[in-house]
DNA sequence: CACCTTTAGGACCTGTTTTGTCTTTTATAG
DNA sequence: CTATAAAAGACAAAACAGGTCCTAAAGGTG
């Protein structure tokens, strides 16, 4: 239960590489998909995602690329989780209004909602900055 | 992400049931599917499982059915879950060594491990006799 | 302008998992 | 022996995961 995919993982890598660039610098797809044991076309559509939602920049061309749309330090993990996992919903019943007929009487609701805060809340508290911060 | 399944959810629903029957008094698949809304060859799969874990009690033949396998307020929420689920893991790495390349060097890891237990912690402290007891 | 580089967008594809169904077998009570 | 229920296993549709591939568009460069 509540395994990341893939994408979340290879988006995860990708965003603390970009992270690790000088700043302004430049990264191609490419280049992070080798760095970051991605395939390249696959990253391309995780990345081209994450420049609409504006977490990163993207550039066409020679000496185009891709950086980050923020510091790294204004970027949650939660963002680039739910931006390719979406919402983090342990249970269907959390959503829309009516998706459960057994919302009023149930006593599980409240217990996914405490999951829900919690784990939000961890991957809110921490940056892609610090995920990117040397291991030693 | 994290969603719980279709499966996780009638298991729930099922085990909730069960705890609602008078004590010793057997339920049929038939009448706990009906009473939960779940298809009933569906929630057969998953109990005969549950019956092998030691979850429920299973009795065949002319009045027989299933009960808990135990007092509902020794079963947890997250034994329920993780039996039909399988382990609560928010990532492929936590689990087996090596299964990650980048296990060392990786400032990921720690917080999927936080998640994990505090979503564990939150499970594992709400038993199946609370989920039963009358929401008025 | 022509050409090269690099991302954008969309169609497509394959394997696995989810969410079941159906049929046959086995155990048990009466 | 017969009716009843669960056990077990094969099967299948649909959704999702995890990619690939091709064409287009945008931006430099000579």
């Amino acid at each position: 239960m509540m395994e990341l995919t893939r994408k979340g993982e290879y988006a995860i890598r990708g965003m603390i590489y970009l992270a690790r660039q000088a700043p302004g610098k430049m990264a191609l797809i490419s280049e992070i998909a080798e760095a970051t044991e991605v395939p390249p076309t696959f990253l391309a559509k995780i990345f081209q995602n994450f420049a609409k939602l504006g977490l990163v920049n993207s550039y066409r061309g020679t000496g185009g690329g891709f950086m980050l749309g923020r510091p790294a330090s204004r970027i949650t993990l939660r963002e680039v989780v739910e931006a390719v996992e979406g919402p983090i919903i342990p249970n269907r019943c959390l959503m829309g209004s009516g998706a459960c007929d057994f919302d009023k009487q149930c006593n599980v609701h409240p217990v996914w909602r405490r999951v829900q805060g919690q784990v939000v809340q961890i991957l809110e508290s921490v940056t892609i900055e610090e995920l990117a911060r040397d291991t030693k």
